[in-house]
DNA sequence: ATAATTAATGAACATTTTGTATTATAACAT
DNA sequence: ATGTTATAATACAAAATGTTCATTAATTAT
């Protein structure tokens, strides 16, 4: 690939995050966005449809971080989720979640777009989730436990990092998992 | 008050609200509600000054009728919240807004302004919830509960609202109150 | 090394939407 | 009947988006 091409979208995306620390996602301009990266108009739109999808490249650049299957390779070979510690696991995304947080308040901050961000969070939140569903047998449908946990989580999150993050992530564990009550975490 | 102003502001709401039934808030512009109302451009924003304080004083209006007081008074005349039943409370939330659930769907489907609604409903389930957190004593703060308390209530009502309201208010409740095990719910 | 390809620049432009201003007209209150 | 007020209709300014195109520079292929 064109180092060209790798350079304006690496300033591209560092000026959409620098930004990002600065205000809310709505009130970000691409004027903004291509004055901070220092690059031209019709450049930053050969490389980004719109600021949408901007956004979206970034969360799924966060995503592919936080929810690092090689991660749990590492700690067992043949890992199994159905085995696996949700507790471990979600201390383990509250702490990579964590690294990227001056990003996330630009958007957790906006009431318009706040949702953008968590309606690609949930797609990974609801893999990570599927497995304790059908432990749980509640007699409500799985449907709707399935996002109760999916909205349960991503809520602490926003409400952790809206807060400047004055809990530890296994605080911020033991507040949900506690409050939830979930079966087979331990 | 003028006949004249109370007819316009009456067949903007209406607008509102039908257009609300087609589409999302995000995608309606000014001008198809006053296409819509058939009224002026300049009228309409003698009486709204943007298009969100529309649609707060559409959140407000149904607001005040989903949490009317009156109702509680009826029901028992020395009324303490304290020694209420919430569960009884949360099912006739969820009756109420079901009457609205048209107009919610518009602002529900979009992931842009969904939390604008719930933003203004916040403020009433914190009341409404108030109580509650008090006597759950958990570890965590409450300041975390009431937030997971409210999130998880209007994620529900969310999730129901989407989906056509195919279970009935008591059944959501038995769903959410089954989930969080409220106390001193009975 | 040179030519061909590809990317970036910068400026202009069309479009959409918002919100304001103005004047004439019609409805209202007294 | 008269003065007041709301509305209509139109035009307008401003902001932001997304496109187009000619020029320049960097990269790749030969």
């Amino acid at each position: 690939m064109d180092r060209r091409q790798q350079k304006t979208r690496k300033n591209i995306l560092i000026a959409f995050r620098n930004l990002l620390n600065r205000k809310n996602f709505c009130n970000i301009t691409v004027q903004e966005i291509i004055d901070e990266a220092n690059v031209g108009r019709s450049t930053f739109y050969s490389h980004f449809e719109t600021k949408d999808f901007l956004l979206k490249e970034m969360c799924l650049d966060i995503f592919n971080h936080v929810f690092d299957k090689n991660l749990k390779k590492e700690s067992n070979h043949d890992f199994s989720l159905s085995e696996h510690n949700i507790k471990d696991e979600i201390t383990h995304v509250l702490y990579h979640l964590k690294e990227h947080s001056n990003n996330l308040k630009g958007l957790f901050y906006c009431n318009k777009c706040g949702n953008i961000f968590i309606k690609y969070l949930r797609d990974y939140l609801e893999e990570m989730f599927l497995p304790v569903v059908k432990k749980m047998n509640s007699k409500a449908p799985n449907d709707y436990v399935l996002n109760f946990l999916v909205c349960a989580f991503s809520d602490t999150v926003k409400w952790w990092i809206i807060r400047n993050e004055e809990y530890t992530p296994e605080e911020v564990t033991n507040f949900f998992i506690e409050f939830i009550n979930l079966p087979f975490c331990y």
